[in-house]
DNA sequence: CTGTTAGCGCCTTCAG
DNA sequence: CTGAAGGCGCTAACAG
């Protein structure tokens, strides 16, 4: 029914094998002969059989892409970037196809999709994003990803703290057979430090935090270097200015409403990213507060949009896709993983409208 | 070395078939041997060969998107809910895996990525966005989904019209072999039309239109509900007045300049979509002119910065996550087919502060 | 309910 | 450079 290799084969007078060998390309076969093998396969319309040869040669082209939510510009941005790169990937192997896996978050589903990948025989596997802080998910998963690696699929972390690379799941494990994972980290910390840091030199003192969810690693680091700014200037930092939440509009409207409602003589507000930031502003200009006169408001990313909002947003930026672009170079091997299997992204200050000086 | 199904078996002292009666849960086994299997498979951390299962049954889970680019968040947000429903798809199958193509517009890339995931054995395929106007091209597209569905591929149209859906590439194939397509279309041009109709209303008369790129299908539709507009009204639509652009900002920032350039009277302008339209309000702004007040703007998609721009955009709301969610249910067949194999689904005019009253 | 028996379609030594 | 043969790991009839 379905036209296999032997069709092929049989129509142009060879064997199975040599059919296989000029599709794989991997074997010198004589000019003629792969001229028919060529012609038989058009004639035919053959399509190779996937799982079939990624049985036989034990690997298939699937790379899997674990994002939080693909429907977030900020992962969009990252997967796009690794999907151009897998495409590009006409060296071994040739095309390689993304898989993309929403995890919404949730660390078991992260679980779950690394053995969904690992069935698959995935190639490779990025994930992107943060990481839950639970000790107990990051050894499943430094487990689960000791397996992928164990069974040579190529891991790379992009915009993930390294916590997992290092993990060492099982001594004894000869570690040739185990490809090392390779983490590409934004500086989280030090932007968030920079923008603290360029409110306070606006003379702003109370300054609320709208940061990511609790537990997370990327909210850690933010807040981390939030705090570091205000330490670094004496600036008592009490735990009402900080409230948690998603990375959404309606979080950071809602986070907003509560900094204020426990502090209203806030002169700045900094947002879990973005998307929150332009919540906190929705927020302010429903309660008469004008930004930045009244409330200075900071996002963080530095997504496309936020140069179009009104005012347009002072964040930080991350570069999206360079990262996902050398993640997918990385995942692929076609580029060398840089020394210690760490590269840190620079994370960039964009000033804009929404904060100016403290005018009270 | 790795794992397979005979060492479980083994293990648990029954025979393989067992084994993947259990895992595969469509057969009864004794509750006894199910619990022995399985303690053997946690043991073992046996894991599936995905690639040997799927040759075996000759199926895979994989489920293709097509998307013109996911770092969009209309694709994103269509994507993403694809994805959910995927992964809630435990019925029949189980859990099925998103490959995320991104064509970037580009029709070969599409017909590559169809064989890339006929070759994978797809359950399914979406194909979402625009297509190409091309003739030849849409011949090449409909013979590729016509050989996907005679692969038993289940396809998906979503914010596509129906050219492919009714192609029939060969007489004489067995039309029981052959899935039908299955299409979720836009109300662009009825969006469209009430969007402009709208300006009129408000007193425009020299509307300008940023139209999408040339010889795509959604362009044809909105600009078509555009013009039925204007010739409602007997308004006058010149050539000059409509500029072909790609739906990013850029694009937007540009055509508004050649658009100004062409007639400075222009008292409104008529966006691609939401993201074209805030380059258009950037590209007024720095020449001088207000929005709404000098110039109104509108947008298309009602994307969710577009509610938080400044002034905020007046658009055509698509239902995308909707949209996404059912094409996601149809693709793994757990919602029947509408009537005909088509749905339209609405397009809402959402008016908010980028349009006003022309004023003089 | 469970075991046995054949392949699924391709890759990959090993000869020639 | 090409052909023949075996097996990758699993599923799907058949028997029992």
């Amino acid at each position: 029914m379905t036209v296999t290799l032997a069709d092929v084969a049989a129509r142009a007078g060879v064997s199975a094998a040599t059919v296989s060998r000029v599709l794989n390309g991997n074997y010198p076969v004589a000019a003629g002969t792969r001229g028919r093998v060529l012609r038989a396969v058009e004639e035919l319309e053959y399509v190779v059989n996937g799982p079939a040869s990624a049985l036989a040669a034990a690997s298939s082209d699937l790379v899997g892409i674990l994002v939080n939510d693909i429907a977030d510009p900020f992962f969009g941005i990252l997967a796009g970037a690794v999907q151009t790169e897998l495409s590009g990937a006409s060296g071994p192997g040739g095309e390689k196809l993304a898989v993309v896996c929403n995890t919404g978050g949730s660390p078991e589903r992260e679980l779950t999709y690394l053995t969904l990948l690992q069935r698959q025989r995935a190639a490779g596997v990025v994930l992107t994003g943060s990481a839950s802080e639970d000790p107990a998910h990051a050894r499943a998963l430094a487990a689960g990803l000791a397996r992928l690696s164990g069974a040579g699929t190529r891991v790379v972390l992009c915009g993930r703290p390294v916590q997992e690379a290092g993990a060492e799941p099982e001594s004894g494990v000869e570690p040739e057979s185990r490809a090392p994972l390779t983490a590409l980290a934004f500086d989280n910390r030090g932007g968030a430090q920079r923008l603290t840091g360029h409110l306070i030199a606006l003379g702003h003192r109370r300054i609320g935090c709208v940061a990511g969810p609790a537990g997370r690693t990327t909210t850690a680091e933010r807040l981390a270097g939030h705090r570091a700014a205000l330490a670094a200037h004496g600036i008592e930092d009490p735990p009402r200015r900080v409230v948690h939440g998603a990375y959404d509009r309606g979080s950071g409207y809602d986070a907003a409403v509560e900094l204020l409602r426990r502090d209203s003589e806030l002169t700045a507000v900094v947002a879990a990213n973005d998307t929150a930031a332009l919540g906190v502003c929705a927020a302010l200009r429903d309660r008469g507060l004008r930004v930045p006169e009244d409330v200075s408001v900071a996002g963080f990313d530095d997504l496309p949009f936020s140069a179009d909002a009104a005012p347009a947003l002072t964040t930080v930026r991350l570069p999206l896709a360079e990262a996902g672009a050398r993640a997918g170079r990385l995942v692929t091997g076609r580029e060398e993983r840089p020394p210690g299997g760490l590269a840190t992204l620079p994370a960039e200050l964009m000033v804009r409208g929404s904060t100016s000086v403290r005018y009270p």
